[in-house]
DNA sequence: AATGAATGAGAATTCATTCAT
DNA sequence: GATGAATGAATTCTCATTCAT
């Protein structure tokens, strides 16, 4: 975990820009208590005792403890987003943006192993997940995949034949697959090899013709 | 889930052969509880509730809770053993053997989600499994699988450049990979194309050159 | 408040008969705090001190706080309509009857405050009352006291021209309104007295001119 | 509720005159909140967040909750004795004032349900009401309300058989007897009836035979 | 072989209140 | 005159576990 990158104002929503310090130390504390423990077994005292401030700063600034969560998740999504959007930028076709952006999505799970587990294992679960500003980032980043893919498809240099939505599907899939078992089983990921891996059995099968 | 399967006697500890209602009733319970829950989230009374006796009951024959998720593991693996040891007698040759045993694990997690989801999820992360019966028959699984191994190595049919316990832990660990996300997600595993699959990689890997 | 009126079951529900004594406890407990204090300002700690019992025991018996309340006030209801069906026996004629029923709620209301504290007071606001036993047994009594003013209306005792409900209402209004004060300050109330007035008023109103 | 009637400084105490916003939009939105809900049930979050200030400011201009509460009841005890006052002026006989200062404190209670609800209500339990200025100006109020009866008995138009604190005892306990209902339930009060009646009841019995 | 009764420790959450600025 | 930040103590409720019968 590299806490440094958003103890200072990373978050990509602006209204956040001044954050009271007890909220940032409360985030802080649960990210570091994730980096050990499933986020059930986390108590809002540990939380609370970890930060430094008492359980009812949380209730403050949190609706609740799955609140809590789905803010810290937000904030990792704003890097992801933010990273992902600089990242293609400069690179010529869409099947060489695709690549760049698997690593991109490759690569932050690597580097955030917190913000993975969260996001792959501890959310999804939980039905109100899906009404949190965190899903709508997921949603925000999920679009801008597809988009890069319309691109390709406009090209020509991505299979036409193929719903986007559908070629979406098997490129965040095949990320997971590949990712999950490092995440829950706590071993390193190799960004390059396994994006490498990944965009070689990828391509092969979605890319148009002419370019295979 | 085949219920019945467990319900007479399968386990492999012949000391359990004749086993009080009770006991079953409730290791029945744990497991149809298992179906749509985790276990963190499961509790005694609800345990209780569903096999038709009270909590105490429980704590007759089961040390705590997790000892309950361990008998029940260890009961599935009792029957995993068995079929294993059964599956590849009659074959000739031990990569075909492994063959078979690779085709006969895939197939006892795509059958039984439960038993897949204790042994893959919940019962790691605790300490007191790894002292458990249920890890001495884990154990006593991969060193079957060890044991043909080797016999592949000695019969030249195997690489024998690289230690038998990496090309077990190799082999594991791919049939894990690929059951997991659709043990997680609760998706069909397609036994017969997915092991296919992984042996493919796997021999073509792991194989001798004489036999690739 | 009349403790060992309830200390032996007088609930109305024969399956209640074999209550726990913790549960027996803990409903005593909250009928002896509710002398002294709203519920609202009753902890869960206080009435498990006070039954001697701890707090985990009453959601055992309880799904929860009011949950507990709502069962008191169903027992005392059991007394209510066991009495009220007893003591209308063997009198001749609806309004006779009726001066009877009127004068045995108002003896209840003096001689129970905490029941009608929790009846006239606690329970009203919060809508999951409605849904309650305790509702039912209301309503239960409240059919009772309509059977009789229905049958007053066909003996010609009672005026046919206002609807039956209209002129239980008028009744139940006036018995509340005239207890009320002696309940909430928690002054004695002279039930001969206090029925005997409210009768006086209640049926100058309904009496059908030839009884008048 | 008429809210314009406080929001200038309609309090009788000249000290107070120049009140501070701040303080003013606290006293406003308790009152607004008492519509609704009772007093307990308040919190300092709510008080704060619908007067549009923080909950600090609240201890700056109050002790506590309930003594925010006390200043409420006090600024509608101040507006209730200077009416009082007023509207016995210009009146001839005591009777005819001590009818008029009924019907005064009943439309008082008719026109300001929450303050009814805070008087009747929410401050007799707590033992700190009793050393607060609201209190004291209840006594103001009662005592006034004494030398009107005082001045009846040396009239000969008020019975002199009777001790005049009785007399006081009684008229207050029959107001609040017949307003209770209307507040507690909240439906409209009927002031002229209500208070003729209560005035009949009251006059018939206390006054001497020459006026009856 | 099984149960009814009860518990202790801890969970999340709430709320009035304080204080430095 | 007002606020932002933080707190301490309590509150309801949960859950695995025990024990006498």
């Amino acid at each position: 975990m590299t806490p440094s990158l958003f103890s200072n104002n990373s978050s990509i929503d602006p209204s956040e820009k001044q954050r009271p310090p007890g909220k940032t130390k409360i985030m802080d504390a649960l990210r570091l208590l994730l980096v050990d423990k499933e986020f059930v077994s986390i108590t809002t005292v540990e939380i609370a005792r970890t930060a430094g401030v008492t359980e009812a700063l949380i209730y403050k600034y949190f609706q609740d403890k799955r609140d809590l969560l789905h803010q810290v998740l937000a904030e990792y999504l704003g890097v992801m987003i933010a990273r992902a959007e600089t990242d293609v930028r400069g690179i010529k076709g869409a099947l060489h943006q695709l690549r760049k952006l698997i690593w991109s999505h490759v690569n932050m799970y690597a580097d955030n192993r917190v913000f993975a587990r969260i996001l792959l294992l501890e959310v999804r679960n939980y039905p109100d997940y899906f009404s949190s500003d965190a899903y709508q980032m997921v949603k925000h980043y999920t679009n801008f995949l597809l988009a890069l893919i319309e691109k390709g498809v406009e090209e020509g240099s991505i299979r036409s034949d193929i719903p986007a939505t559908a070629i979406r599907q098997v490129i965040l899939g095949a990320i997971e697959h590949a990712c999950l078992p490092g995440i829950i089983f706590n071993y390193p990921i190799q960004t390059d090899e396994l994006s490498d891996q990944l965009c070689e059995s990828i391509f092969n099968g979605i890319a148009a013709l002419t370019s295979s």
